[in-house]
DNA sequence: TGAAATGTTGGGGCG
DNA sequence: ACGCCCCAACATTTC
């Protein structure tokens, strides 16, 4: 019998993989992982190859995996042609490019006679499955997530099929040639503390997220300081584990406990949604990454400010909350998701800086850079994007701070040089006592910048250019 | 998955 | 005892 050919993408698991499955039942499965440097503006950035490299690592360790550099296209053509293979599987991506490349597959494939065979898995709902009752694809996230919940459950997770690795010869490169990993300076030195890519590592992070994170999830999330989010979605990106996976497990977590879906179940499967939500959203509108949804924003007045991106990007904006999330940011590759609105907030609204330039910093910085999540929430916090927020619901950093990391844990954690202050200043350093300030070896401007721009200024005039985008509507 | 300004209410101090 | 004022505390509106 020949071998099956699975093509490796957003999937890099054994368990719940209805492609693996499907070509395990045709014969021994070679499992092929292709990097594509073909240029492009959303090429994974640094901190993504990190979890790639580890992520195959891992992989490998466990089964033989032939890795090829070039076109999809051109080296699955090449790896038929070598191996003989009678059949080719693949998962599903939704990209803006994930469409034409499948197509030019699926006739490499036709051209070699060889069976093609498409399969979900990286979503918990196909985009052509979610309509509302004109057909049309959901705009707004509650009824999208209405439409979900009454859908009925997800299939089934899939165990691991049992299988025959391929064992035959062919050309394999090496990781190591592939440079995914820094080295000097290893900037990345510290993640192993934070991070354990692979299948392994995912599912024990699911099973630590629903024995000792999920009771009072729907409250905890919201807390910088608290372990109190799941930290799954580098490990989701990289298909290490399925939304299918995590959905029936938090499920049978809260019934084992409940006997129902409890709220903080709840609330973590309409995370899982809103993934979904993004995914669908990016089929459905490929320019999201590029181009604000709502057209009006395109005449939105924004600031070149070279200087505030910096400070931003290096978290040195004078607002501890905002500075504690980019440090945590550069230091792990994560920042805690409410940290994540208010340092997108700031970066949009208190500085005027396009939101585009926030999301390629997270792109390249962060370990779950995912192009559907990452453009949707940024248009989200901009107010230019699907069901976003309005545009003049402006976060208050120190407000912000002091509600959700109100002894100030999170801050004195990431920005250390500001540990010594009591939790009423943390959040406003700038407004604390000298002497207080001296006794915590704080100097404003020195040891820790002044604000980059004043609150109350910059809400006005954030305030002045939404004014000025409904008079070009008008 | 806001914040700030503005409006309303009610208790207490005080002449 | 009463009216007046002040101002939290809460609610509503506006951005």
């Amino acid at each position: 019998m020949p071998p099956a050919l699975l093509w490796l993408r957003h999937d890099l698991r054994l368990a719940d993989h209805p492609a693996l499955t499907a070509a395990a039942a045709q014969g021994s499965v070679i499992f092929l992982y292709i990097q594509d440097d073909a240029s492009s503006d959303w090429r994974p950035g640094n901190t993504s190859n990190w979890w790639l490299y580890q992520s195959l690592t891992a992989f490998a360790k466990r089964m033989q995996l032939v890795l090829r550099r070039g076109r999809p296209d051109t080296v699955i053509a090449d790896v038929l042609r070598q191996t003989g293979a009678g059949s080719l599987h693949f998962t599903r991506g939704y990209a803006p490019q994930s469409a034409a490349e499948e197509t030019r597959v699926k006739a490499i494939a036709d051209a070699a006679g060889v069976p093609c065979h498409r399969y979900g898995g990286y979503l918990l709902h196909e985009p052509e499955a979610i309509r509302n009752g004109q057909g049309e694809p959901y705009k707004v996230f509650t009824p999208f997530s209405r439409a979900c919940f009454s859908r009925g459950e997800p299939r089934a997770p899939k165990p691991v099929p049992t299988f025959t690795p391929w064992t035959g010869d062919i050309d394999s490169e090496s990781l190591s040639e592939w440079n995914l990993v820094p080295s000097d300076p290893d900037w990345a030195a510290g993640f192993p503390d934070y991070w354990h890519p692979g299948e392994t590592g995912a599912q024990q992070q699911l099973s630590r997220f629903a024995d000792e994170v999920l009771t009072g999830y729907s409250t905890s999330r919201d807390f910088p300081g608290v372990n109190g989010t799941s930290r799954l979605s580098p490990h989701l990106h990289f298909g290490e584990i399925s939304p299918v996976q995590c959905w029936h497990s938090i499920r049978a977590a809260a019934a084992r406990r409940h006997g129902a879906l409890d709220a903080d179940a709840e609330k973590f499967l309409t995370e899982l949604l809103w993934r979904d939500f993004s995914w669908h959203l990016l089929h459905h509108v490929p320019d999201l990454p590029e181009k604000p949804f709502r057209p009006e924003f395109a005449d939105f007045p924004w600031e070149a400010n070279p200087a505030g991106l910096k400070a931003w990007q290096k978290g040195l904006t004078g607002y501890p909350i905002v500075d504690a999330g980019m440090r945590e940011l550069w230091a792990t590759g994560f920042m805690h998701n409410r940290v994540r609105m208010i340092a997108a907030s700031f970066l949009i609204k208190h500085l005027l800086i396009p939101w585009q330039e926030g999301e390629h910093w997270f792109w390249d910085t962060l370990v779950d850079a995912d192009l559907a999540n990452n453009a949707a929430s940024w248009q989200w916090v901009a107010g230019s994007g699907a069901d976003a927020a309005p545009y003049f619901r402006i976060f208050n950093p120190v407000l912000q701070g002091e509600k959700f990391d109100a002894q100030g844990e999170y801050v004195r954690r990431w920005v250390p040089e500001l540990a010594k202050l009591p939790a009423q200043w943390i959040h406003k350093p700038w407004e604390a006592p000298a002497s207080t300030l001296s006794s915590a070896g704080v100097v404003i401007g020195k040891s820790y910048p002044a604000p980059v721009v004043a609150h109350g200024f910059a809400r006005n005039r954030a305030l002045a250019a939404l004014k000025s985008l409904k008079g070009a509507d008008a």
